[in-house]
This record gives structure tokens, C-alpha cells and sequence, in this order.
DNA sequence: ATGCACCCTGTAGTAACTATAGGGTCAAGC
DNA sequence: GCTTGACCCTATAGTTACTACAGGGTGCAT
């Protein structure tokens, strides 16, 4: 299999594996005379698993270590579950900034009104460190 | 006010002051005669106005549109309001996007087991590209 | 034999800082 | 008068996870 095949297979831009392979989290595939990358079905598993992490939001150093984890078929589990655990808590933590963070915005944009710059109210929001909690006026 | 002063006032570190200025966002203070930079309640002003623009995510460039949009005071808001509502709507995609992505987690992570990663329902989990989504069995 | 799609390596660019190296300045204390 | 420590300076490299060239080789079809 030809790095433009498992590419599409996996929908990963060519660049993106061969810098996995860099990396070090796709193990180098045999080479054609043509010097091109031979790549196996493993090569596909693993490079599915990686994805879906990377989907999921996992960064790469975690990918490598859930790779880690994973080659070592008879370690327990708790290892793979504090990764993933952890992820979810920052995954929710971030949920919760943004989510504070688009409240503030939306009432900054409750306040705009139909003036000048002079007068914008988004503009001096931004100015102070605090925010008009009401609409004046 | 020294740069020290003015990382202090503004809880931004000195490096990303410098920074800021050499991006252009933050104008070149006068000096004084040991070379050092001498800023003035204005650089205090803008400075504040920009690390507020980053705490609420905006980009730096988009700080930029809004710094250029804020300098003309007799330009209409609507500039403003559209730079502002763009960044709601990205910030409410991005909510949508991560809260999909805990859900699929957590999902993941109910299905933990407590046995080793040979049969791990997360190792699995992340080697398919469809999740399970019950726990079977 | 020529065009085109594909493959190769190596390097630089992206965003927004952060860190380090290697040096100068200033005020206080001995 | 000299040293110590906290501060300042510039310039450069590192971070994350890719992405985008530049410059060249390969394989197949027409």
C-alpha cells in the first residue's frame, strides 16, 4: 500500500504521516525499489487509532503514550483510563471557559448600539477589565 | 513606567510586552538613557485593552482589526459589531464541537473495565472509527 | 517520448507566545 | 569603591501539530 492509498484510507494528508513517521508514532514501512513507502495492514490499524485520538482531541503526546499503553497487551487498564480521564476533565474544563467566556461576549453584543466607534460600547467594553453588567440609559 | 512596571499592572509577562510591540500592536515607547523602555499611561491603556481582546479569545489579529477599528473614533460600529459577532459564533462552534467530544469520551469511558489493556474498552474504543454505543454484553 | 499523477527529502512557515544566552544598568549595602 | 541582586536590553530558538513549498525522481498511459 502506497502512502497516497493508506492517505485516503485515512483520511490524513500525505505530509501528516510521513511527519507521524518522523515522530515516531508510525513505525518506518518497508521501501519499494522505487524508494516509496510500502506501507501494511498495521500500519493502517495503527494509524486509524491515531486519528480517532487525534479526533477526540487527545494530543499527540497522549497518543503516544495510549500507543504505549496499548502495544503492551498485558499491562492493566488504569493507566489508559487516567489518560483518558484526564482528557475529559480538561475537555469539560475548557467547556465551561468557553461558555463564560460566549456569555460575556454575547452581552458585550446586547450592548452595541447603532452609533460611531466613538461611543461603541464593544469598544469600551474591551477598554476596561470589567464589563457593563446592565444597558445603561 | 518601566516594563516590569507595566508587566505587573497589566499581568502580562515582559517577553510578551516586547512581543507585542515588535507584532506592532503596541507602539515604541520612548527610552531613556540606559536604553530602557519608558512607557506612558497610553501604552498602559492599549496594552489593557488588548490582553482583555485575548482573555475573551480573540485572535491577534483580529485585536489588530479591532485596535485599527477603535483608533478611528468617527467610523460606524458596525465594523466592530462584525468582528465581535464572527468571534461569538466561532466561540458557540467550538461549544458545540467539544461538548459532541466529551459526550463521546465519557461515553467511551463508561464502558471502562477494570481488566488489562488486552481487552481495554478505550484501547478499543480508539482503534475503530465507530464507537460502541452500548456496553454489550 | 512526453505528459501527468504520484513519490522522495529537506526546509520553512503557521499562532502566540516562552525561554534562553549573553550582555548592560542601577541602587543598596559593606 | 566594589560587589550583589534585581532589573533591563537584543537576538535567537523552542513550543504544537501540522502544512506548504522547492527541487527532484518514478511509473504508466498515450
Amino acid at each position: 500500500m502506497k502512502i497516497g492509498e493508506l492517505a485516503k484510507a485515512t483520511d490524513t494528508k500525505v505530509e501528516t504521516i510521513r511527519y507521524y513517521e518522523a515522530e515516531g508514532l508510525l513505525p518506518q514501512p518497508a521501501r519499494t525499489q522505487a524508494n516509496y513507502r510500502d506501507y501494511e495492514l498495521s500500519h493502517l490499524e495503527r494509524l486509524m487509532f491515531i486519528r480517532r485520538s487525534r479526533d477526540l482531541g487527545f494530543t499527540l503526546k497522549s497518543v503516544r503514550e495510549l500507543l504505549t499503553l496499548a502495544d503492551d497487551n498485558d499491562d492493566p487498564c488504569d493507566a489508559v483510563d487516567e489518560v483518558a480521564s484526564a482528557h475529559l476533565m480538561a475537555v469539560e474544563q475548557k467547556i465551561a471557559d468557553l461558555t463564560a467566556l460566549r456569555d460575556e461576549l454575547s452581552l458585550m453584543l446586547q450592548c452595541s448600539g447603532d452609533g460611531t466607534v466613538g461611543d461603541c460600547r464593544i469598544i469600551s467594553s474591551l477598554a476596561l477589565r470589567s464589563l457593563p453588567t446592565t444597558v445603561e440609559r
